[in-house]
This record gives C-alpha cells, sequence and structure tokens, in this order.
DNA sequence: CACCGTATGTCAGACTACTGACATGAGTCA
DNA sequence: TGACTCATGTCAGTAGTCTGACATACGGTG
C-alpha cells in the first residue's frame, strides 16, 4: 500500500493540500475586502493573544520566515496598527504592540474569519473535531521528527 | 464556543495551517536535491495518472491558477519533460503529455514524496487515516459550499 | 444565423514569501 | 577574558503565485 503508487484520490498528503487550499481560498475570500492578507491577520491575532512577541517569534507563530516577517511588520508600523521600539532594551529583540487602530481592525478580521472557520466544521460532531486535533498534532510531530536527524 | 476569541492551541483552523506548513517544508526539504518544487511534482504526478490533462485541469489538480501552470508548463517543456501540441486539434485546448525523461524524473520524486508521506502517518492506526479521510472531505465540502452563494 | 455565457491559453505587472548574507547581541565554556 | 555557538533584525536578490486583461473557441438559445 504505503509502497504502491500514491492514489490522489486517497492521498492524505494530497487531501491536506486541498484542504488548506480550500481554507486559503475561503479566508482571503473574506479578508480581501477588509483589506488584509491571511499572514497579515494571523500577525495581529498572535499579538492580541501574547502582546510583545518580537519579530521572530511572530514568523514562527505564522509560519513565516523572519524576513517576511519582517517586512509586513513594517508595512502594518507605517499603516499604524502596530508599534515597535526604536531600539533594543535587552538584546536585539523588538516587542511589538498592538495599537488601538491595529486592534479595531483585527477585530473585524476576526469576525470574519471566525465565521469561515464555523462553516468548516458545520457538518463535524464534537467527537470528530476533538479526533482530528488529535491526528493533526499527530501529523505534525511526526513530520518533524526527521528534522532532527 | 465557536462565538468566542479563536484560541490558537485548539483552532482548527490554525492546526490545519500548521499541519500543511509543516508537509510543505518535509516535502520541499526533499525534492530541493532533485531540483523540484511541490507544484512541480504535482504536474507531473497527474500527467502520469491522467495523460493528456490540459493546462486549466492541471492547475485544478494542483490548486493553482492556470496563469501560474502555464508558466510551468512553459519551463517543463523546456526541460524535455513534457510535451505540448503546438496547436489544438479541437478548441483551445493542448493536451499534456509525459516525456520518457519527465516520467524518470517523476520516479525519484515519488519515492521521496511516499516517504514523507508514510513518516507523517507513521504512528496513525488505520482507522485514524480513515477518519481523517472523512473529516477533511467534510471540511473541503464545507468550506466551497458558500462559494456559489 | 446571431448572440451570449462560459472556458481556455497566454501575456504582463504586482505582490508575497523565500534563500542568501551580514552585523550584532546573549549565553556557555574553557 | 576570549572563543564559540546560537538567535535576532535587517538588507538585497530571486522565485513562485496571484490578479488583470485580452483574444479565441465551444455550446446553447433566441
Amino acid at each position: 500500500m504505503s509502497q504502491g503508487v500514491i492514489e490522489l484520490e486517497t492521498s492524505l498528503g494530497y487531501l491536506l493540500k486541498e484542504t488548506s487550499s480550500a481554507l486559503r481560498t475561503a479566508m482571503e475570500a473574506v479578508l480581501r475586502p477588509l483589506g488584509m492578507t491571511m499572514t497579515h491577520y494571523s500577525c495581529l491575532e498572535l499579538l492580541a493573544q501574547r502582546p510583545g512577541l518580537s519579530n521572530s517569534e511572530l514568523a514562527r507563530g505564522a509560519f513565516v520566515t523572519r524576513q517576511s516577517m519582517n517586512v509586513l511588520l513594517q508595512t502594518l508600523e507605517r499603516e499604524g496598527d502596530v508599534t515597535r521600539p526604536a531600539e533594543a532594551r535587552v538584546g536585539k529583540v523588538l516587542p511589538t504592540q498592538l495599537t488601538p487602530a491595529g486592534r479595531r481592525r483585527l477585530e473585524e478580521a476576526s469576525a470574519a474569519v471566525r465565521s469561515v472557520e464555523v462553516r468548516m466544521l458545520r457538518d463535524l460532531a464534537p467527537e470528530e473535531q476533538t479526533a482530528a486535533r488529535s491526528i493533526l498534532r499527530s501529523m505534525i510531530a511526526n513530520l518533524r521528527a526527521h528534522e532532527e536527524a
């Protein structure tokens, strides 16, 4: 089975890609009217839940490189959604904070994102959602297990 | 629950994004030595299973726009992995075919991709994999349900 | 037949994220 | 103290994908 040809219809890798593609499309569709991208939103959401996160920490949380997050933060800073100190108090880490304006923009976006997530899970029983979490966490752990080798 | 603040740790949307990020990273890591990208591979795999697919059909199967697939096909054609007729026999559709060289490249890549998928599912019992397929298909259907509205 | 909606292939420009590279600061250890 | 390792912030260049736009071809319907 796992040795044979990959069957697209049943391959979990393919199905996972299809799901994330559909999710991404749906998210972008509701965020576009707000002038936001998915990474954009992820960054603000992370800052709301854990104020003072640094550039690198935000990058890890949003699953992009710290270089990508850096240019995003520069944009967000220019638009007045976040603030960063000009100089680091310790080391090179620049803790980022949400501005009131940024918090307002986040609330709009958060409602939109939430509606997509609710729609995605409409048909799923609570037990199925629990199972899904468990399965996805297992996949993540397995995928990352090989990295340190 | 679904009304409150999104908890990153338990949000299935976030978990899904994390999983696809990990999968993508792992895939790119094994494909890079072969000089291939994920979409690259998807295209060849689709052509192996369903020869004669058109540009637009390949794009849908690989979850990119037909514009993106078009530039990829031009590259693949230049490198001698696929062939397309210069003119359409009917309509504008140009059926694409894998060359022997493309088939060889695909076999290398396929083995690499398969190994990642096997690793990802290492800890998952067959029933869990079946459940995962069912859950992901449900998510996809729900996400797409709203598009035609 | 003419018309309209849909699908396709393609070109061009813009955007996003990535890799590579560098300098700087913190922590560890001999 | 000095050397080494690691993490961070940032700049620059590159690659992949996207949106916008256009011409063309098919299919149905008036």
